[in-house]
DNA sequence: ATGTAC
């Protein structure tokens, strides 16, 4: 430990080593918490509550090693948003606030094989022929909308359904975290309210700082990886970021209230009721997670039929088949998930996961990794990266905001050891949607991209664009730039929006 | 994020 700290109105940050920030353990702290920052990111990050609420997570039973918070962070329900927390499987416990309301909320990247000069010129038809076919905004409408009898089945079969049903080919699924299929779902677990809020709104973005953008590669800074990952200069490919919808944040409130009812004994020793959790082992523990596979399942079936949709739609603007443009699905991550996972870990005298300081040996423990605006960044020979990947690292999809352009990583060599194989999920935002809304005029906002960037944004809404104008953002670059410098997910390849659609 | 509170 260096002998710089940074003073944060009340809370005392000691500089481990550069980018790497630690809250000491105290009181009754079970670890001690970290920060992944630059100075200029600590100066922003201090602004809300994070650190205090990074603090608290660490008083959660099980926490392993430390509790974490990205480059990104900010102020969440609970668990901040940029929050890792590794908390034994066994002993330990799982907490749905440290989830997300929106379940794997995260994004996929397609490829395809035209370049921008071939798209000049007809960003409005593309734009507007998008946004006439992806459903978005807020409430019900989807690519399919059908009976919670469907609905069970997403939730049982992810991807696989897709496939089955004509919205996906074999390679889709190839190219997605666990096939598209997350073992351990229980469609049961889901309540019917939740599946009613999902039946009408299979494939469809939703709201707030969801979007689907087309984007031109404008940088490659890894010409080995960014072959595997099938990436060049100028070429056009498409991002979707959305989450389970309704079913997912119905989910959460279902169990977070069970929580409240059911375990009210544990929720009396956390600094804060929002960190709910159910204790590892029980009944509600194993119900909450069988529902959030469900859910994981239900957000990868959303993304999957925007993605076939888009594939449809550019058949249409193009007037070729999207076999022949390429569109194929590089990856896809989930950025607000919780999932078991066997890491080497400090195992203490008692045989159970404790901090660097009072650790006897490393051993493999089960842990429930919380990753809560977070992506998983597995390295290179991880035995659970896509077989295409293996050699190099998991992709890392990292997104910007509107106007500030968007990154592709892959899993560093030091994600393991220093943040359970994780790292940023996007600029994370420096104001509250309150603010932006008083800050900006949407009107205005798409104006200035499309004049000054010629970037064309469409949206439902005028206020969601200046909710999630670029200024509501913190700089992707640095956010990026701190991954890369901490080897946790390395840059690859910059990318730059072309049209935008949004709820 | 979200039928923007139950």
């Amino acid at each position: 430990m260096s002998n710089v700290t940074f003073d944060a109105d009340g809370i005392t940050l000691e500089q481990v080593r550069e980018y790497v920030w630690e809250i000491p353990q105290e009181g009754d702290m079970r670890a001690p918490a970290r920060v992944l920052a630059s100075e200029a990111l600590l100066e922003e990050i201090k602004e809300d509550k994070t650190l205090e609420q990074i603090t608290n997570t660490t008083h959660l039973p099980g926490m392993t090693t430390n509790a974490i918070c990205m480059p990104d962070g900010h102020q969440g329900y609970g668990f901040p948003v940029g929050g890792v927390g590794a908390l034994d499987a066994e002993h330990g416990c799982i907490s749905p606030g440290a989830v997300g309301y929106d379940i794997n909320c995260g994004v996929r990247m397609m490829r395809t094989n035209l370049t921008y000069d071939e798209l000049k010129g007809q960003e409005e038809e593309l734009v507007d022929a998008l946004f006439a076919n992806i459903p978005s905004g807020l409430g019900g409408g989807g690519v399919v909308e059908a009976g919670v009898d469907t609905v069970d089945e997403i939730l049982a079969r992810g991807v696989d359904w897709a496939l089955e049903n004509g919205h996906a080919v074999e390679d889709d699924l190839l190219h997605c975290e666990d096939e598209g299929m997350r073992e351990g779902a229980d469609p049961e677990k889901v309540s019917q309210k939740a599946k009613d809020r999902g039946k009408n709104q299979i494939g469809s973005l939703g709201s707030g700082n969801h979007f689907l953008e087309v984007q031109r590669v404008t940088d490659i800074f890894d010409t080995e990886v960014g072959e595997a990952f099938g990436l060049e200069e100028d070429q056009i490919v498409v991002l979707i970021h959305c989450g389970s919808r309704g079913l997912g944040h119905q989910t959460c409130n279902d169990y977070l209230r069970k929580i409240e009812q059911q375990h009210q004994g544990l929720l009396d020793q956390l600094p804060d009721k929002e960190l709910a959790a159910a204790p590892a082992g029980s009944q509600l523990a194993e119900d909450y997670y069988g529902a959030m596979n469900a859910a994981i399942n239900f957000a990868w079936v959303n993304r999957q039929l925007i993605m076939h949709r888009t594939r449809q739609v550019f058949e249409r603007v193009f007037d070729r088949s999207w076999e022949s443009m390429e569109m194929e699905l590089l990856y896809d991550v989930a950025h607000n998930i919780a999932k078991k996972e066997t890491h080497t870990v400090g195992v203490g005298p008692e045989g159970r996961p404790v901090r660097d300081g009072e650790a006897v040996e490393r051993e493999e423990r089960e842990l429930y990794v919380h990753r809560k605006g977070a992506t998983r960044a597995f390295p290179a020979g991880h035995p659970e990266v896509p077989k295409a990947y293996r050699d190099v690292g998991q992709p890392v999809i990292i997104p910007g905001s509107m106007g500030a352009g968007n990154y592709v990583l892959r899993g560093g060599e030091n994600s393991m050891d220093l943040t359970f194989g994780s790292t940023a999920h996007g600029a994370g935002r420096l104001m509250s949607r309150t603010q932006a809304k008083n800050e900006f005029w949407g009107g205005d906002v798409q104006d200035e991209l499309e004049e000054q960037e010629q970037i064309y944004v469409k949206a439902q809404s005028g206020a969601t664009v200046a909710e999630e104008a670029p200024g509501v953002y913190k700089d992707v670059d640095e956010v990026v730039r701190v991954s890369d410098e901490l080897g946790i997910g390395d840059k690859v390849a910059r990318t730059f929006p072309v049209c935008n659609i949004k709820g």
